[in-house]
DNA sequence: GTCTATAAGCAGATAGAC
DNA sequence: GTCTATCTGCTTATAGAC
């Protein structure tokens, strides 16, 4: 029936908004009821447990967060035209949800049995066109020599690091908040800009 | 007396390690008090309230966090080498403590009266002298032009998030704990170098 | 499916003996 | 200073009416 459906996902709505800013340990299930317009009974109903609400509010997270990437490198596009799909997709994600880098780092960082949603590499990166990419660039002298996994650091790192330590940064660079979203805009290019001159010889 | 001092510390110590793994929300008096082979009641003892306990041990580690930067940035030696120390100097930190970085991040991020600790740039780094070293670099024509703010960002960055994210990457790189070790340690000259490369014109 | 009321357990904090 | 015992309030989860 569509009005299950409708209150189902008005709570898992609602999940993720809460469970995204206090994470699970800080998150109240009467504080999703609340934002959902709902009472806790409802929560249990739908999703039993607060765990079992949490990890299906993880999955959906998790999967926007990755979900872009094997596509964007599986392309037979020029290597760096990905990683400029790659910045510019990203930082889009991010715009929407700011929230949801941390988010995720923080919660698979305390629970170990969300880390079993990463098996390998290859699962998430296309690593086999990755490296050849990557050493294709080096053999023909373009690149200096670098790991892939160098390269996917230094690649999220720059792009997400703005906003998981927004609040410092923001502080510590004395701006307010349209000022430190002007400076995430434009840090859009420059970070490419600078990620090109470290790979490039 | 020497006995109060010890308690004291062993509380604080044990109350580090806990609310650095599990932060304020997941953390548990009582096993603090168990970490620190006393009881609950001698917690409040010594410090009125959890909040009070977490908030001394923020600062401690905080400090320790931000400490070394100033100094560093302070010295008069050519900026190249002041990089170079201020990624060996933090790299060395959190090889003690890899908790750290995603501690402070998720702790800051969700509690916003402890952004009061940053007031401004100033406070952590000089900022004006990091300002003109980076000008005199860009107009001798040595560096491309760059923001104190991106420059700074970048270097935390790449220094930073392979311990922020260690459980996604190293499960992403299908690493083991010796192997992402040994991959931390490699890094360390390599971020240099691709900071320089990124900086250099 | 949705609600109100309540059970059951847990966690922070205190009282009071030693 | 340190302990055991206990209070108080909060939080998850369920029972049961509608």
């Amino acid at each position: 029936m569509a009005k299950d459906i409708s209150t189902e996902q008005k709570i898992a709505e609602a999940a993720e908004r809460v469970f995204m800013v206090k994470g699970i340990a800080g998150a109240r299930m009467q504080e999703i009821a609340d934002a959902a317009g709902i009472n806790k009974a409802l929560l249990h109903y739908y999703f039993r447990s607060k765990e079992k609400l949490f990890d299906h509010v993880f999955d959906q997270v998790f999967n926007e967060f990755v979900g872009g990437l094997r596509t964007i490198f599986d392309e037979d596009e020029p290597i760096e035209s990905q990683i400029r799909t790659f910045i510019r997709k990203y930082l889009e994600i991010f715009d929407l949800k700011p929230d949801m880098p941390l988010f995720i780092q923080t919660e698979i960082y305390r629970n170990p049995a969300l880390q079993k949603r990463f098996t390998f590499l290859e699962s998430v990166f296309p690593e086999e066109k990755l490296r050849n990419a990557i050493q294709a660039k080096i053999d023909a002298g373009e690149w200096h020599p670098i790991r892939v996994s160098d390269f996917l650091t230094n690649l999220i790192a720059l792009s997400v690091y703005p906003y998981l330590a927004r609040p410092m940064l923001q502080k510590a660079f004395g701006m307010d908040d349209p000022g430190y979203e002007q400076y995430l805009k434009e840090r859009e290019e420059f970070v490419f800009e600078f990620l090109m001159r470290g790979l490039r010889t």
